[in-house]
Parts: structure tokens; sequence; C-alpha cells
DNA sequence: GTTGACTCCGAAACCGATTTCGGGAAGGTT
DNA sequence: AACCTTCCCGAAATCGGTTTCGGAGTCAAC
């Protein structure tokens, strides 16, 4: 920059007032020393105003390194789509993964003490998220996605999961399903118990018995849908429709299905609920709950950058609805026309 | 910092070289330094240091808003790959997202220029790459995922398609496939013309006619597998077994021939290619070409970093075998047993 | 006692920007 | 001519570390 002054005939300060467009700079030498920027080529290191400024001017991301198949596709398109609303606003998207066996915490304490970044998105909220409770506690602005225990303290983007899930069961009930069967995740999710309720919600609504709904315990994997459609078969034959807490499951009881000779959606429709956007390439395509990935890192760009710059929490809490998207894998019970 | 300088009752730049272990700093002096810096909870800014030293201690991954499906998913276990990998040696990444038609020279030299990384890490190169010509001009250490015209100029890793596809015609000529028809991707992608070479390496090796394995132009989606599994019944209803470039083209090729009354692998054997896990969740299971995006990542992060620290392009050149995956999708022409 | 070698640490400059403060020049007023 | 504004701009301090250089001790040797 001090060369940049030389060959303007200038000094340092008033080339940064210049280029930073404050008042008390003419505008013949402002023109001049941006012109005279642009022909040397002159970018402005981040890291000299940071120090000044104090602030980062990024946002961090941690992530687990067990991220791999359909949770890797959602998590991709939501930090492409992160990076992209950061970017619009002049900040970075810092990424850092850790083993799935280290303590995370340290990661957000080091990378925020270091100043590296300004605050976190955080992604798929635990129970009793322990990275919730830090950040609150070290007052470092962070964005969730997914709710919390605590959803007054701080800012969040959800999906109304409650409402989708209850959305689902409507659609199933409409094409005369009475037996449904509702596949969960892992338990330790905090929307888990939030996609159970709607689907009890669905299935009270439309005057279906509960006692003819049962629920299996699963773990997002399509391995846990496979075998949830074994244990189907076995525990509660008369079902016909069975609503899944995400795609990979779902896929894994569509495949399951086949393999044992049942007909998809023909003998037994199947949903899945994802924002990505694979299900629709599947055979056959699966009906599930869709939301873009892309909105929601775009969102949350917007969200964490205004935490940042002091809104408070409050401002910054939103729930998107879900769009059912109906596809070949559920269809009306046998021997009903649609 | 100097509260830490003034608590231990030494001088800020003492107390910089006790933590950074300088030889002309008593042991004593040192522990009690580090002692104090753990009690008083210091950890040093980072942008402070990397303004004297100059370095970033990060790396670029520039993407584009384009990417979902299949593509998100690879992208992301390997960018969670290389953040693993960058983080073991205290790097971090930095994402940068464009928009689809904006100019990514400009993000690579406004992101370079500002000082926010010390080199980049490039996916998925193209045919006469701008951004191989940028960065080798202005002499800023990078590395390519994928080969490119002028291999010898810089680091890459790549996988070995060429024997690769070679492998797959071997698999299916084996199987007893004389009809094999090879859909391609995007000729803007570089390799491209190197799947083809293995192709045609393999067709010719096995002794089969080329005149009878016909190339059909896609564009790596799953709507272009689709078209190609179409065109295939018109033009070439001998074909029994379809090499796709990739998983998603060898995904809609499945899903169509299905609802075109084909079963897969009995009327046609489909294969793909790919570093995701998700082909093996598919409707049936697809026979692919696999390599660990994770050992990718990882090995591209320990690459860029040696470049970073100076070492010479030829001695980050890996090209890395793919191994092939047989699953429910191929298998041997009707009328033989395997 | 003076000298020299050696160990350990502090003062000051520096990285590249921003910010505070103050002052020179131009122009208008008495 | 003296004074006051207003408009521009520069000197110096600052952010939080690292690096260069030199100086204060201690101790042994002559």
């Amino acid at each position: 920059m001090s060369a940049l002054a030389s060959a303007v005939g200038l000094s340092k300060p008033t080339v940064s007032r210049a280029l930073n467009d404050y008042p008390d700079i003419s505008d013949a030498t402002k023109d001049r020393v941006r012109q005279a920027a642009i022909e040397l080529g002159y970018i402005a290191s981040s890291r000299a105003r940071q120090l000044t400024s104090g602030q980062a001017e990024a946002v961090g991301l941690v992530t687990m390194a067990d991220n791999t198949g359909l949770r890797a596709a959602y998590q991709s398109e939501f930090a492409n789509a992160l990076a992209l609303g950061l970017a619009q606003q002049n900040f970075d998207l810092l990424m850092h993964c850790v083993p799935s066996d280290a303590n995370e915490l340290d990661a957000y304490r080091r990378i925020f003490g270091e100043g590296k970044v300004d605050g976190f998105v955080l992604m798929r909220t635990r129970q009793n998220d322990e990275r919730v409770e830090y950040l609150l506690k070290a007052n470092i602005p962070f964005v969730t996605q997914g709710l919390t225990e605590q959803p007054e303290a701080h800012a969040w983007l959800d999906i109304d999961v409650v409402s989708s899930f209850g959305q689902v069961v409507d659609h199933l009930a409409a094409m005369g399903h009475k037996h449904i069967a509702f596949l969960n995740g892992s338990s330790t999710v905090y929307s888990s118990c939030l996609r159970e309720k709607g689907f009890r919600e669905g299935i009270q609504r439309n005057g279906l018995n509960p006692s003819q709904a049962p629920t299996f315990a699963g773990d997002f994997s399509a391995a846990s849908g496979r075998l949830a459609m074994r244990n189907l078969r076995d525990q509660a034959p008369n079902v016909t429709a069975l609503v899944c807490a995400n795609d990979a499951m779902a896929m894994g009881a569509v495949s399951q299905a086949c393999e044992m000779g049942l007909r998809v959606p023909d003998d037994i429709s199947v949903t899945g609920y994802d924002g990505v956007r694979l299900a629709e390439l599947y055979n056959p395509p699966i009906t599930t709950l869709a939301h873009s990935a892309a909105d929601c890192g775009q969102a949350m760009a917007s969200m964490i950058v205004g935490l940042i710059k002091g809104d408070p929490p409050s401002d910054h809490q939103v729930l998107l609805p879900a769009t059912l998207m109906q596809r070949a894998s559920s269809a009306p019970v046998a021997g009903i026309s649609a």
C-alpha cells in the first residue's frame, strides 16, 4: 500500500481513506487513487485489516469426518449455498473437520480464540448439544440448523418437521392407507422427537388407530431401513405404508422390499424426507418431503452475518416449510383407485 | 499478548520466543510461560502471526453454485477429507462459492491477493482450464484433482481412469458380453477423453469388434443417462451392457431401463464410475469403479501443504487406482452361466 | 582485575492496514 | 490585515504478534 501511496504522491492514510470512501477526501483524489489501485493491481491485505478491525470476516463450519453418502450430499449443497451467501456479504467460510472421536469443543474454542472466525454455523443439532451450551456461555455468535431445547436463547433455522410428517400421513391417509408405520432416526438427533410428534398428530388427525401405527427405531442409515422393512413384515404384516425419517432409510427399505419380492408402491408405499435431490433419481423415485439446502444455506448466511453485526438472536429464528414431492414410491392401497 | 507478559513479569518478545520454543530461552522460563498461558487461557491470534509471517496457513477451495445431487455428495466427502488433512497440519480450508455465471478467476485472484490463502485445490479440471493457466502464470501453489494438458507443470492427483474403464470392459467381457456400449460425459471435462481411451483399449484388448461398441454422448446427469438408454434401444438393440462414465448416468439408465420393461441386469448390464458410496444403495446396487474421496482429500491436503512449503510440483503427482465394485447391476449375458 | 565467552532476556523496528488528532491552505468575513 | 471556517490531507499511534540487535549478567581463565 505504501507503494501505491508513493505512486500517487499521497500518504498511506490518505490512500486508505480514499479507497474506503471517507467523506473528508476530495472526489478528485479518490478517483486518482482508485485509478492507480486498478493499474497497479493493488489488493488490500485482509490480514492487516482484520488485525485492526478485530473482525475476521469469516464464519466457521465444523464438520465430523464420518459424513458420507446422503448426509454428505446434503452437507455439500448446504455448505455451497452457505459459502455463496457469505461471499455476497464479503465473508468467508472456514471449514474445519474433526475426527469423529475428537473433542469438537476444542476446535470451536481454538478457531474462535485465534480470531479466525467471527461466528459459527452448526449443522445437525443434537439433544443436549454441548456446542450450543458452550457457544452461549462464551457469547460467540452462532446459528443452528435445527432447533434445540432452548430455542429462545439463540438464532436458528429449521424445517417444520412436525407439520411435514403430519403432511405425509395426510397424503397416505388420503390414498386409503389405514395401517401406516413410522421408521424414526436416532434419538440423539433432536428433531427425531419432532418427527414422531408430527407423525402422531397426523395419525390422530386422520382418525387412524394409533395402535395400528407402530414406530420402528432406525439410525438414519440405509442398512437400518433394510432391517426395518424385514421387521415390518414379521411384526406388522398388514401395514401398507412406511413413513421414513429420511431418504437413506427409505431407500434401504425400498431395496429390501424389492428383494423380498414386494412391489413398491403396489404392495407397500414408502416415503422419505430430506433436502437432497437424490430421492428423485431412485428406482423407483421416492416420495419425499423436500426443502432446499441451497435456500437454507443462503438464509443462514445472512442470519449469521446479522448476528455478527450485532442483531439480537431473536431476530433470526426461522421456520421453513418443506414441500411434499409426490413420486412413484407411494400410491393408493391396492383395490382403491386414486 | 502483553497481559500474559506482565503476568509472568517478562517482556512480550520473550513470551513469544518461549511459546515458540526458541533455543535462547531457558527451560525454566519456557515452563513458566507455558503454564501461565494455559492458566490464563491464552490463545495466540493467528491474524497477527500471519501478518508478520506472510503465510495465511489456509488453502482455498473454490466451488460452483450449481453443484447438486451426486456431484455434491462427492464434493462433500472430498472437502471433508481435505479439511481434515489440512487441520492435521494446522492449515485451514477456506471455501468460496461463486455463482455459476461468474468469473471464477476473479475469485482466485482476490482470495489470494488479499492474503487469505497460500494456495488452492482445484476440483474437476476442464479442458483448456483457464484456472490452471492463471495459477501457473501467477506462480500460486495449487493441486488439481484430475489431470490436465500440461501434467508435468503442476501438482495433481488423479484416478487412473484409462486403466479403470479398461477394467470394466474386462469385467463385462469376462461375463460373455460382446456388444458393449459406452456412455461418455461432457467433453469439456478433461478426463472424458481418458475414459473413452480406457474403454477403447478394453474393447481392443478383449478382441471385441469396435464397430459393435458405440459411444453415446451424455453430460454426467441422470437425465442424460435416461436419454442414452432410450437411444440405445433404438440404435443398438443388440447391446447387452452399458458402461457409463459416472454413477448418476448409470442410475438414470437403470431407471429408464426398468420403466421400459427391461430387467437389470438380466436384459442389460449397466456400470458406473465414481467415488461416492451411493451406488451401493441403489436399486439394484450398481456395479461401479470406486475410489475413496476421503483418501483423495487427505492425500491432496499433504500435497498442497508440501507445495506451499516449497516442494517442487514434480514431487506431488499421484495416480491412484480405482477398484471395481461388482454389484447387482452387472451379470453374465443371458444364456451363459457365470 | 581485566578480559572473553556464553547464556538469557529486553528495546525497538516491523508486517500492512486503520484511526485519532492536528495542522496547512484556501476562501470568506470584519 | 487579522481572524475564522471549511476542506483536505499527513504524522503518529495502534492492532498483536515476530525478528533483529544488543546489552546485562554469570562464570572461567589469564
